[in-house]
DNA sequence: AATATTTTTTAATCAAGCCTAAAAATTAAG
DNA sequence: CTTAATTTTTAGGCTTGATTAAAAAATATT
């Protein structure tokens, strides 16, 4: 039962769908993946008759577990090689995806799980995604919340983005926001929305609340 | 002009036909491709196309410098994955190839460069074939004779195989043969041309003369 | 319940790469 | 120079994954 690159990516997609829409309609799915519903259709029945997904048209698509558990795997390779593409190759985190992309069809089990001791066991990837464990687990988050939550005065340690679109990424980059960084909370202007952070030195920092929106934060105690 | 995967390993596959009988017939690569005829005369049409190749009916294939370039980059990609599986990854330099055969095709220029730097540089493979450098300009390896050549009493150094095949590999993984270990001719016998080697700690290792004919050696002045 | 809207499927095509088997072309040998 | 052997090409198909456009089915709305 051997898995395409390109049933590995309607996995993905399908994961992602579950977590957000609750159930996907092929119309969505073909929007994930950049493609037709028509080109769906043949593919979630390949998926379905190799046992990766349930599928009854018009009720859209679920992982069985086998479905989930390939789908999570693959996630870990992506996120493994985000480490070493950040940590061992010194790429900015805001480059490495697509080549993530590329390399999380390669190789075995066997090669991740060398990849993933050689990194020292990486629990979050440079967005601070949980990375799966090895038997395809994914790892629980704690309590992140969106940063525009946080109140004036409140002081809390970036973990983690919404959106790891390159753009979005280089903005934060600019602004001197990564992940590990702690901010408190100066400013909120109520007529935008947008806030003001005061950084380590001192620093003023000016947040769109498009913007505040897509950063996960743990606030401190 | 964007190289596909097979493309990528007709190229290959006629840089090492040049390499040894001068020109291939398309027979010739259909081995070497594990493939037929039939496909290789449309293959090398559309190498042709793109420059990457000259190619003539009944004359064989030759690549183009741009060919080459390729051809050697591809290599090169090739090499330094295979070193980052031994020295990083720990596998065994009998398992490598078929992992870095996938792994060869990801990713662009600046992606193999930084990696290249982090293995600093390396020069020659962990089957001892060298690295072609930055520019796809493949480095020469100095004066390496094949084992068998060597006359008792010689002292010399294991610097390559020319079969860098698993079943070979791991043959020399049960002798005691390794990159960079050093040997002394001990005893050769006429009648069939095997040859008893003397180690470091003066264990004496076997080899038939099929396995020494593939290795290579520098002689100790 | 009937109609309108949305969603999915079908049908016909395309493209890359590969296959087999038979035909054509070229080279080599007598 | 004619035949034999080799090599290459053509022809017809297969597979995977995609496309568009039209038809069919299901859901929603009135």
């Amino acid at each position: 039962m051997n898995i395409s690159i390109s049933q590995e990516n309607y996995l993905k997609s399908i994961l992602k769908l579950e977590a957000s829409d609750g159930v996907a309609t092929n119309q969505a799915l073909a929007q994930n993946m950049e493609s037709t519903p028509a080109a769906v259709t043949g593919m979630l029945r390949k998926l379905m008759k190799e046992g990766l997904i349930e599928y009854e048209a018009y009720h859209g698509a679920r992982l069985t577990e086998s479905g989930k558990h390939h789908a999570l795997l693959t996630i870990r390779k992506h996120r493994l090689w985000e480490v070493f593409l950040v940590e061992k190759l010194n790429f900015p985190w805001d480059s490495v995806h697509s080549l993530a992309e590329e390399l999380e069809h390669v190789g075995d089990e066997a090669f991740v799980n060398r990849l993933d001791e050689f990194l020292n066991h990486p629990v979050f990837d440079p967005h601070g995604d949980p990375i799966p464990d090895a038997k395809g687990v994914m790892r629980e988050r704690p309590n992140l919340i969106p940063s525009n939550l946080a109140e004036v005065g409140d002081v809390f340690v970036v973990c983690g983005v919404v959106d790891s679109s390159s753009e979005f990424l280089r903005h934060l980059n600019q602004l001197g926001v990564k992940l590990g960084k702690s901010f408190q909370v100066y400013k909120r202007y109520a007529f935008d929305g947008s806030s003001e952070w005061k950084g380590n030195q001192g620093r003023l920092v000016t947040l769109s609340s498009h913007v505040s929106e897509k950063i996960l934060i743990q606030l401190q105690s």
